[in-house]
DNA sequence: CCCTATCGTTGGGCTTTCCAACGATCCAGT
DNA sequence: ACTGGATCGTTGGAAAGCCCAACGATAGGG
């Protein structure tokens, strides 16, 4: 039988992929204590992360950019990760009406915690290739997604 | 410095490029009238495809564990396909609960359609690989995408 | 014949995502 | 110095997707 599970383009099938991640990690997550009492939802961390790795504070403006998330949305997440501990805002100084948005050592520690989560996600979900075929997935993945962190729109809001 | 733009499990990012596609093939396809009159959801060009390639016409609940879709949404994006003619919901004799569910010749037709606007949603996320990378990671995603299809819950709703 | 399990369906709740508008602040031109 | 337009962060609400609980209809076993 085998009857072309998926094609060619596996442009739906993709979305879902990355829906059951999310998920996935948001059930694991939902058993770390010191996460669920920080109230700490998903995408608290790629903002976290995307804080840490960045050479200098960025704005919040900059990160929605970045991570291609709505700077509303990032007013949230922002809250929650600074009654964490995790971040600070700082006002600009040479642009007050931005925010400087700094990691804090907690912060740092808390990268590494939830990293350990994620990649238990990765496991299952990457498990299924042989190590050789899934470093080269990875690899090839993150070119594509860094290709589109720098500042490319897909297909949606081209004002 | 070189901070690591994106680390060893890229999960959260992997999520975020498939809500990224997910949505540029709901933008290009609301440009499509055929489509928009209808009221075509993404989700429907799933369920349409799982109809279309399966050997026979399998139930809604067979479909639904298939691409991991609740029963109580798949109503809904049936009810659409059907009222499209693209789909048929015939009882099965063997056991009249079930609908035995059964892709139209029009159905087939807009398959055709919209995976042309998937390759086109395919080309402007991948485009930035040379084709043979290209070919690579679509075959990998492939391979991993089938073998979570056949059955294998991540890390969600295991009963 | 009865009791349990399954199928499709309905309804509701939760989360994420997107969009419009507002005060505060900066900058350029006068 | 003042003013008009633009940018930053914030608030509020709307829309869509996903998941769970419960219900009638039907099948199957004791």
């Amino acid at each position: 039988m085998e009857p072309q599970v998926t094609d060619a383009p596996p442009v739906l099938a993709l979305a879902r992929l990355g829906a059951v991640m999310r998920r996935a990690f948001s059930v694991r997550m939902a058993e770390e204590a010191w996460a669920v009492d920080a109230g700490l939802r998903p995408g608290c961390f790629s903002v976290l992360r995307a804080v840490a790795t960045g050479a200098t504070a960025p704005s919040q403006r900059a990160l929605g950019d970045q991570l291609g998330i709505d700077p509303s949305d990032l007013v949230g997440l922002l809250d929650v990760l600074e009654a964490a501990g995790y971040v600070e805002r700082r006002r600009d100084p040479a642009d007050r009406r931005r925010y400087a948005v700094e990691v804090t050592d907690d912060g740092r520690h808390a990268i590494e915690q939830f990293e350990g989560v994620a990649a238990t996600v990765a496991d299952d979900v990457f498990g299924v290739l042989a190590p050789a075929d899934r470093q080269t997935l990875e690899d090839l993945l993150v070119r594509v997604i860094t290709a589109h962190e720098d500042g490319a729109a897909v297909g949606g809001s081209s004002s």
